[in-house]
DNA sequence: GTTCCCATGTAACCCGTTACATGATTTT
DNA sequence: AAAATCATGTAACGGGTTACATGGGAAC
């Protein structure tokens, strides 16, 4: 039986979006996809992205075929359906509303960092800043790779791994720059 | 009962650390001031707030003080305990790990937007600059407001807004680099 | 012959949200 | 007299997580 409801969450679209733009791959493989690709900005763990896709069939949003190569488990195969295409166009031509979220840990910390020593602080700031670099040599290294690939869904996701490195490098500047106010005594 | 646990969400050292910063304040006190400085990069509801509140007081990192003005309901304000105070410098000592998250619904629409035409995609760009510039000017105003302040606790919360300012204009900057670079025909 | 990969799922938990309730006091 | 502010809470829901289970096939 399935229950009408008013709206699903922004993950549903996500694994909708993902079926319609890799047909024919299992769950298995939209999880190695999901995990590769808009996790960056749409993490998504194994279970959930498999409860999506039971959501999605029961909705006829997507078809689950049976492939039977005499393995178990049974594995399926998804498509979207043209509902299912319906729907996604709609959702993207809908304005996005406020569901991004950001949460920090380190401003958090940084925040209530009048508890702490100085060096501690600065010891804050260099954890930081080793993670803003990793991220952006990865998403650099993304952006290269995709820069040499012809698709038009490469140009996206180059694009989409710009705006994460664009984002990096801004915070390491700003890493640099708080450091050295900070240095500086109280006025 | 109070059963110990391994671990507490990050949300109850972020309120642990909010009545240490403001000692002597009311539950409706600390949800006005959370939302006006920390709720930036880490969102917290009053009912969550009040449920924080409750734990710490039932863990003894906080004392919950009973104010009679008479007034219905009763009015109860709170300061950290040394045990309190002393678990909140462990937490900011500690490194911060894998508690960031990021989800942005721009990026996973503008992921998908193979779907659509290059129309909807330029709109998806432009509610999604209108965003950032509120933000950008928001962050702006605080960066600005706070500069003109003395107290220790500006000079941090400055810093902190600034991280916000930084970002904002990084990803404005990325969307006229995407808009540009998606008005070129693919080679 | 053990370890990794394929492939799908169950169970349990809880953080965080939204909606709502209540009532006094202060402001318009 | 109405509206906004002060002040704390209950109820219900669900999205997302982690840990675990299962078992065949491929690789080393």
């Amino acid at each position: 039986m399935i229950t009408t409801r008013a709206t699903f969450p922004e993950t549903t679209y996500a694994v909708l979006g993902l079926v319609d733009k890799v047909p024919g791959s299992s769950g298995y493989d939209l999880v190695a996809i999901a995990d590769r690709s808009f996790a960056h900005f749409w993490p998504i763990s194994q279970t959930l992205l498999y409860r999506e896709l039971n959501r999605l069939a029961e909705l006829g949003w997507v078809t689950a075929q049976r492939i039977d190569e005499g393995r178990s488990p049974t594995k399926w195969i998804y498509h979207t359906t043209p509902s299912g295409q319906a729907v996604l166009v709609e959702w993207l031509t809908k304005p996005a509303e406020r569901i991004s979220t950001f949460r920090s840990g380190f401003l958090l910390r940084f925040f209530f960092a009048h508890r702490i020593l100085p060096e501690t602080v600065s010891s804050l700031l260099t954890d930081y800043r080793a993670e803003l670099t990793a991220q952006r040599d990865d998403f650099a290294a993304l952006v290269d790779k995709l820069a040499h690939q012809s698709a038009p869904a490469a140009r996206i996701g180059r694009l989409a791994a710009l705006h994460g490195l664009r984002t990096a490098e801004a915070r390491l500047q700003w890493a640099d720059e708080a450091e050295t106010e900070l240095q500086q005594p109280t006025p």
